[in-house]
DNA sequence: CCGGTATTAGAGAGGGCTCTCTAATACGAG
DNA sequence: CTCGTATTAGAGAGCCCTCTCTAATACCGG
């Protein structure tokens, strides 16, 4: 009852990918996608109110996209400590997987225009955080640790540390090496032997590993 | 003989920091730093010979601001250990004294339109590499770690894991919590534990590294 | 006081980008 | 076959941005 499509919205958002991985944020501008996906412009102001929803909604699409994933490997395990490091590896392997979107997520949300989003994608954006966060949290509350700090390097270990080795590489058109997966593992495993163990232990300063040489 | 200069290179590039701490790179725009700077845009061209030249400056004076810190820490102390130690502490605390400079540097040369730098901006910007490189080369042969994963390493408990901390919390506007050194310092300690220590010996951990598993 | 010069000052051309608007188009239901 | 509709198609207004160009300006040595 009406004439197909020959435009989707994924298609469009792929280009808009693209594009952000090779110029940036600032190079998804409503022109460059047209012609990326040999689109005209009016396609695109068809399926978004603009170029503020075009943003959100390709930010959002690849967020989602990588927290579903992390979501189900920590799901995957029982053992607390295994899920933090298999989370910890997964981070790498997503990214070696999917360069491109990688390259989007190393921008955040406000290099994607989030103070000009509706308030729908605010709120999805705020979801799709609060349930990795969490995670997080009940992760840490298992490992026994209760307090904001400990979440934090929780985080760190988790999530941070295994972003920071991706976007050294990943910075300036670079790949991964092969030994990024162990490498991250093995640190994230350090820090999380830095979180207070369960049964309210005084925090690791002078009696874990970390500090025996001040 | 001349005109007395009413706004002179920093200034300008002071006025340049400030938008690309609230805007980023994007918002760096000769018209809005001439409006920044109360200056007419006639000024900005006297002293820059165009955008690209703009931004090479500002995102070079930044980056050699923190490497001049970063490096007057690092030959400040003569145990490699404690000189780490302090390194990735000094990370935390001068983002902690230049919040504006820091959310400038959270970015990367890229987003500062590296690609279209002059060859004397490209070289300045290697220099400054080779530089902090050199000196993080040093300290790991100090350390016995001679191989490239183990500058990795060294690089993720210096640079990258303090910066993932002040990246966190200072994206989207806010600022480092008190702790934010002592765990740096913590986490960075810990990290350098994993490195093997001089002589080949086998780091004291859990009886192997990660990669083992593979 | 005067000429030389570095600088300020800002108008305006040219280009790209966002967004609007109108017309053409292709399909499916009846 | 015809009508209704979702979509394609792209021209063009308006805006901002970069960069150029010309004129005015303020200081300084002589």
């Amino acid at each position: 009852m009406a004439r197909p499509p020959r435009f989707d919205t994924d298609q469009l958002l792929d280009a808009a990918v693209r594009l952000a991985a090779s110029f940036g944020p600032a190079g998804v501008t409503m022109a460059a996608v047209a012609k990326e996906a040999g689109a005209p412009s009016g396609s695109l102001y068809h399926r978004f109110a603009g170029r503020s929803a075009l943003l959100a909604e390709v930010w959002l699409r690849t967020v989602e996209r990588f927290q579903d994933s992390y979501a189900r490997v920590l799901a995957a395990h029982d053992d607390a400590r295994e899920a933090g490091r298999a989370a910890a590896r997964h981070v790498v392997a997503w990214s070696r997987a999917h360069p491109e979107e990688t390259r989007l997520l190393l921008y955040g949300p406000g290099d994607f225009g989030r103070e000009g989003w509706s308030q729908e994608h605010r709120s999805r954006a705020e979801r799709g955080n609060r349930r990795i966060f969490g995670e997080l949290d009940s992760l840490a509350a298992t490992l026994g640790a209760r307090d904001t700090e400990a979440v934090e390097r929780l985080t760190l270990a988790l999530v941070d540390l295994p972003l920071s080795v991706v976007r050294r590489h990943l910075r300036e058109g670079g790949t991964l090496p092969a030994h990024a997966e162990a490498v991250v593992e093995d640190c994230a495993t350090a820090l999380l032997d830095t979180l207070p163990r369960s049964g309210g232990h005084v925090r690791p300063g002078s009696g874990g590993r970390a500090r025996n040489r001040d």
